[in-house]
DNA sequence: ATTGATGCAAACAATTTGCAAGAGG
DNA sequence: CCTCTTGCAAATTGTTTGCATCAAT
């Protein structure tokens, strides 16, 4: 709940725009729109009327990466999709048609992943797995 | 083999740019270096003394992902890299670090990505699993 | 000849950066 | 106050498009 001692934690120091972002994901964890691209968050908080540059979403998303408060992935899609950090790692599906996203989690799956890099010399580094598909649901807008 | 006669069967005019690219991911299919980046062909056609345009080769790539000769992937780079198309399913192992890329399979992850998806009413796409990390060999450029 | 393909330059989209002005500790 | 941060505009990077020219059938 408290932004403030939060970012002070990672060593940022409390602005506006911090306070802000770090607020809006938190307000939209659990849901579905808990992925956000920077520009999602520059509108969401232009509508709040926030007087704030795309520039400084980007440089505060950057910051926030580098200190673990929240994951950049980038998804087939041209652009990068953020979500907050919650520590508990989970894999993505996520729509090709309509950019949906599920999280899940598969500890059989996680193992193999984990033996077959080691069988090449690789280090997974965390939330490694996106798995792309086309989503049947009514509301997926298919071409 | 012939290239003339794979570009025909796709219904795609047998022009230079066309032999040329496909050529050159022919003759580095099986290396290393099968996965290439729209600016990586630019290069070795100019290198090869051809006159082409980098529009030429984008065009040209996105003509051979739609009739199925390559594929594009996305990996985390900002960049798309292509591969030739050979047909035989398998998923990436990426390193985040030096871009280096291993290809793998393994059955039983892909029995659980096809359960996991549909259980979520999901349908997989071909190739659908990039798996990031950072590889430990020697060679890599590791910060 | 006709239609499609190319090269070049300009257009675009996502993201980054330089810099003067402003805010946090 | 002094440094770090912001907003804006301009710069970058990867990719796409418009168009006049050129090549394949």
């Amino acid at each position: 709940m408290d932004h403030i001692k939060d970012l002070k934690n990672t060593g940022l120091k409390a602005t506006a725009p911090r306070l802000r972002i770090l607020d809006l994901f938190r307000k939209h964890d659990s849901d579905k729109n808990r992925h956000m691209t920077a520009e999602d968050v520059y509108r969401h908080l232009l509508a709040e009327n926030m007087d704030i540059g795309l520039a400084t979403v980007y440089r505060v998303l950057t910051q926030f990466e580098q200190v673990g408060l929240v994951q950049r992935h980038y998804f087939e899609s041209g652009k990068a999709v953020f979500e907050l950090n919650e520590g508990h790692h989970h894999d993505h599906l996520v729509c090709l048609q309509c950019g949906k996203v599920e999280e899940f989690h598969d500890s059989e799956i996680e193992k193999r992943q984990i033996r077959i890099a080691r069988e090449r010399g690789f280090e997974i580094s965390a939330h490694a797995l996106y798995l792309y598909a086309n989503c049947t649901k009514a509301n997926c807008p298919e071409k």
